[in-house]
DNA sequence: CGTACTAGTCTTTTT
DNA sequence: GACTAGTACG
């Protein structure tokens, strides 16, 4: 018996077949890693492939090394010596080596988004560009497209030609690049499009990488885009065993250059290619595949394939409405503790998705509320905080003087009085030398313009210069340990008393603790390479999997992860589809759209749980959408409730113009011309939708379930509820990066009650209290629970409530 | 030079 | 609603 023996026929000729090109079409929860893996191993033992020979390229760090860690499993070593990370990694592992070529120095620093703004302001602002005009935003994605794309300045400029605005953002272009060039630094898009410019420029590096990389594996393959795609392209050019893993139906990042055609032609560049679809489903019930394949059935753009199980049908899908997020919240909140309580679910088996960000404050904060311990991955990413960043700042000047950006960032932080006036001078004065900002301020003394001022620039030379000797013989936690006590940064923290001082002191703990923890994993940590793994991190990196906590996170997060129970929250028109594609004059966007539904429904294992709500504030604004196009795509017999009845006619289909699907694709362009419907919704707002979107989904629909179709505007029961009691503010806590505040105040309580007798509360049974939001009232019982005390209090105005302790801050009164 | 307030924008998704 | 950039004032 070996260990090929469990796969099934296609999983095998996946592994099997390991010379020349394969394009294996893997639909979503196939085995596709197992058959990855599987693979892997195969080369390795059977055929005798060193394992130094292969370069395994996966989307995320975490996948990464998951990957490394299954492989270990099945062949039990050498699997350290597989080259196995992202994109990203891996350029930045060559172009350290060899990017003096290219005339950069080899340890370049990595700009994040924030870094990329604030070169375009300065662009724009030496360009005479009016940001009003054309904003920075604009300039930055253009570019970043650029990128994508491959097309280099020169070439922006020849395309621009004749189109105004097209001609300034090739100058900006121009511009940034030479920025960057002299703060001797790249930004994530460079990191690929470089390593390409360097494999071209030099055949004799791209050779040695060839013939290292015999064999090579890209997962995820449907969201490369054209300079990934080129990158590979050229490593396996040479011996050609290319094995790329994808589904076209889980492509979900088109906004980032994602070109789906890589996948789609495949088997035109490579006409030898072996193709092999993995068409088995391991994961889900029949339901939910059921519901999975249908929705999917709607995009016109899609290789044909069919999933399929030996699963049991399972349970229905479960579909709730709701008239408030609020009220949604609440339920998906409950409906996981009754889970848990019953023993159906643990915590770590279930997990909440949504289309937006935003949409995990709701959430957290009935999370909070009912004391189940969750966990939000992504939002405002940890090492984009304001004061992580300025750590990290001073991190990156001093290991590379060239930063400007990272200069500037800490010259006047924490304050030593040098304004924005004194910034302009020096750098005007680096500007006429063309030396670096840095360099410039060392020379201090002699900027003639900045007259008295020179003196605060001093001691700050000097700081920077004495970490520097320091280097050789402080670690990382001693240095940045110097940092924060030379600089006085927890200090003046400490006596501001902002709200969030005490939220920024912890994660400059995280921080000092990442450190630590990288030393550890690190023989020979250096700060090079410790600020470039941070420049790399995504969000579902830091997700650890065994400390059972619900995880929230929007869809694009949750693509290769599975749960037992999955809510996805939020499916509403507007919402999810997003009202910017409901409106897009591209029908593709709302495809798009479609497919990170599929990726939605298929992390669902066991059960899957839909909700909406008809009333919803996004961005201050109260909106009242109506069920997503999405949900009524799901045959109604898979769903345990029916969906609302339609109670306003907002507009009229004519069943002539649109009798199908097919006479929709027949004349697409004349239906999306005529413009947009108004619907006015019984409370103040209206909602937009494109007509074509409109109809369409109405077609669909018809034909699918033969139901009048129509957009459903409930009239939304607005019921008077208390605000919500806390904002959540996420920020880092021991090991548990995302969690929020609050939370961590339960914790601490909890721990602190543990061991003095509990008196602590400073009130009791019958003592009268106040709460900052619900007002006074009465304590009429305290319990402790398991992380906590409940305290039940009658508010005098809003009645019974019980609470934890730990976060209520009740006061005696 | 630093602070406090105001106005405007934003988000759909991220390596 | 929340965050940020820009401005007016001390």
């Amino acid at each position: 018996m070996s260990i090929y023996d469990t796969l099934n026929e296609q999983q095998k000729k996946a592994v099997f077949t390991t010379t020349g090109p394969v394009l294996i079409l893997a639909g979503a929860g196939s085995g596709k890693t197992r058959a990855l893996t599987h693979r892997v191993a195969y080369l390795i033992e059977e055929e005798g492939v060193s394992p130094t020979n292969i370069l395994a390229i996966t989307f995320t760090n975490k996948a990464a090394g998951e990957m490394k860690e299954r492989v270990n499993q099945l062949v039990g070593f050498g699997s350290e010596q597989i080259w196995v990370s992202t994109f990203h990694s891996t350029c930045v592992r060559i172009l350290r080596r060899y990017i003096d070529r290219l005339g950069f120095d080899n340890n370049f620093t990595i700009y994040d988004t924030d870094d990329q703004k604030g070169i375009i302001k300065e662009v724009c602002k030496k360009l005479e560009i009016d940001t009003k005009m054309l904003k920075e935003r604009t300039i930055m994605s253009a570019i970043s497209s650029a990128k994508d794309e491959l097309i280099s300045p020169t070439e922006y400029e020849m395309q621009a030609l004749g189109d105004y605005n097209a001609g300034r953002i090739a100058k900006a272009y121009k511009e940034y690049q030479a920025t960057l060039r002299k703060n001797n630094a790249l930004d994530f898009d460079d990191l690929i499009f470089k390593t390409v410019e360097l494999f071209k420029a030099n055949p004799d590096v791209l050779e040695s990488y060839q013939n290292r990389f015999r064999y090579i594996m890209v997962d995820e393959y449907q969201d490369t885009n054209t300079s990934q795609f080129e990158l590979i392209r050229l490593l396996a050019d040479k011996y050609r065993n290319l094995c790329v893993v994808g589904d076209d139906d889980q492509s979900i990042y088109k906004f980032r250059g994602a070109n789906i055609r890589n996948i789609l032609d495949f088997e035109k560049v490579y006409t030898e290619a072996c193709v092999i679809k993995l068409e088995q489903n391991y994961r889900s019930t029949q339901n939910v595949l059921d519901a999975a394949n249908a929705v999917i059935q709607n995009n016109v753009a899609r290789k044909n394939k069919a999933l399929w199980t030996d699963k049991k049908d399972g349970s229905l899908l479960h579909f709730h409405q709701f008239d408030t997020a609020y009220d949604e919240a609440e339920y998906i909140a409950d409906n996981v503790r009754e889970k848990k309580r019953e023993d159906i679910a643990d915590y770590g088996e279930c997990a909440v998705l949504y289309r937006t960000n935003a949409q995990s404050r709701m959430l957290e904060e009935r999370f909070i509320m009912k004391g189940i311990p969750y966990q939000v991955v992504g939002g405002v990413n940890f090492y984009s905080r304001k004061e992580i960043k300025d750590i990290l700042a001073y991190l990156k000047t001093i290991d590379n003087g060239r930063d400007d950006v990272a200069v500037k960032r800490i010259i006047n932080v924490p304050k030593r009085g040098i304004g924005a006036t004194t910034i302009l001078r020096v750098q005007e004065y680096a500007n006429e030398r063309n030396i670096s900002f840095y360099d410039a301020l060392r020379e201090a003394d002699q900027i003639m313009t900045i007259g008295k001022s020179a003196v605060k620039l001093k001691p700050f030379v000097t700081m920077i210069q004495a970490f520097r000797s320091k280097l050789e013989f402080f670690n990382l936690e001693d240095l940045i340990k110097d940092i924060l006590e030379t600089t006085g940064y927890v200090r003046e923290l400490e006596n501001s008393d902002t709200e969030d001082a005490e939220d920024r002191i912890e994660n400059i703990d995280e921080l000092l603790s990442k450190a630590v923890a990288y030393e550890k994993a690190h023989e020979e940590a250096n700060l090079s390479e410790f600020l470039e793994e941070v420049a790399l991190v995504a969000d579902i990196d830091q997700v650890e999997g065994d400390n059972n906590k619900v995880l929230l996170m929007t869809l694009h997060s949750a693509k290769g992860l599975e749960f037992s129970h999955v809510y996805l929250a939020g499916m509403e028109d507007g919402v999810f589809p997003s009202y910017m594609t409901i409106v897009s004059d591209n029908p593709e966007d709302v495809e798009e759209e479609r497919r990170l539904a599929y990726v939605g429904i298929t992390r669902a294992k066991d059960d899957l749980t839909i909700t909406c709500a008809r009333q919803r504030m996004i961005r201050g604004e109260t909106q009242y959408n109506p069920v997503s196009r999405f949900v009524k795509e799901i045959p109604p017999l898979l769903l345990d409730h029916k969906l609302p009845e339609p109670k306003y006619k907002s507009y009229e289909a004519h069943d002539d113009d649109f009798s199908g699907r097919n006479s929709f694709k027949a004349k697409p362009y004349e239906a999306r011309q005529s413009g947009t419907i108004q619907t006015k919704t019984a409370q103040a707002g209206t909602v937009q939708f494109s007509e074509a979107g409109y109809r369409k989904t109405e077609n669909v629909y018809k034909r699918q379930f033969g139901k009048d179709a129509d957009t459903i505007f409930d009239k939304p029961k607005v019921s008077a509820r208390p605000k919500a009691v806390l904002k959540p503010k996420r920020t880092a806590y021991e090991d548990q990066p995302y969690i929020t505040r609050a939370a961590a105040q339960i914790k601490e309580q909890s721990q602190g009650a543990a061991s003095s007798s509990g008196s602590s509360l400073g009130y009791g049974q019958g003592d009268r209290v106040k709460h900052l939001k619900y007002g006074e009232g009465t304590v009429m019982k305290i319990e402790s629970g398991p992380r906590d005390y409940q305290v039940t209090v009658v508010f005098d105005e809003v009645g019974q409530k019980i609470m934890y302790a730990g976060f209520a801050k009740l006061k005696k009164v």
